[in-house]
DNA sequence: TTTAAATCGGATAATTTTATCCTATTAAAG
DNA sequence: CTTTAATAGGATAAAATTATCCGATTTAAA
């Protein structure tokens, strides 16, 4: 198991980010982001055709196309791509998985999930690619 | 995909959430704990041998026999459970998947997920079954 | 007009996780 | 001593996720 995303939403974060670091590239193609994102190539194409569907990328077919952003990068919030991708889960299911745990029938880890959920949605809907795509180091920096 | 465990952990949370509730039981049968857990019992029972290996529950062959706590339910503590199925992925592993991915060389999602992290792994580790089983409800209670 | 190169989308394969089954072992009850 | 009832653990099955493949469609260049 991954950590908190499917691998279908660390690929697809990944793919994007570096997407966003090079704002000067109009198009992308699916083999050579997924080289630099250190993806699986027709994976990452299958995640990218949901991302177009939810209007978060643009696609073109044909030669000299590829794929684009949608819309601005600031835009563009990671809570988007991941309800895009693994739906809500991580924002509405129990931790412990009991489909009536709910705030008025809580199970018995229902509050502790909460004051971390809370935030982590909040984090989610704040960080912009924009933002997110300046921290760290890409995939394929030298350290 | 479960939400933040494994379906395995989630399962055995619940088992020993429902144990921990009855203290005046001293030996439980997997068959009996699989059904007020509503989890499948064989794969209770697995679980369960990761459990015992690690201490935390004793196990009893034999007529009569079944499980009981290694040591009482307020030394037992929510990431000891984790970290016993579900290793360190949660508490050591990067959010978007990158193997090379540390504080001195962060993925563009480090900080955010070491916000949530940090959070989530004290709370782990400081709810006890005892208090934790005092929380919320039993998944077979009636709401 | 033809060719080359890209995504689209359905089909399929591989892997991992989840779930079950069955025999062996153990221990208490009869 | 035999029977019964429990866990242990290896083998297997099923389901979900991850990964790949291929033909269809599209578009621009030759």
């Amino acid at each position: 198991m991954p950590v908190i995303f499917s691998r279908a939403c660390e690929y697809a974060l990944r793919g994007l980010v570096e997407m966003a670091r090079h704002p000067e590239k109009q198009f992308w193609r699916i083999r050579e982001l997924a080289e630099q994102a250190e993806t699986p190539a027709p994976f990452l194409a299958k995640t990218f055709q949901s991302l177009v569907k939810a209007r978060i990328l643009n696609s073109s077919k044909g030669r000299q196309g590829g794929f684009s952003f949608g819309r601005p990068v600031d835009q563009i919030f990671l809570i988007d791509i991941v309800k895009t991708i693994d739906g809500t889960r991580l924002t509405h299911d129990c931790a412990l998985g009991l489909p009536e745990c709910h705030d008025d029938n809580p199970c018995p880890f229902h509050d502790q999930w909460k004051r971390i959920r809370v935030p982590l949605i909040e984090a989610l809907s704040e960080e912009s690619l924009a933002h997110v795509s300046k921290q760290g180091r890409s995939c394929t920096d030298s350290s």
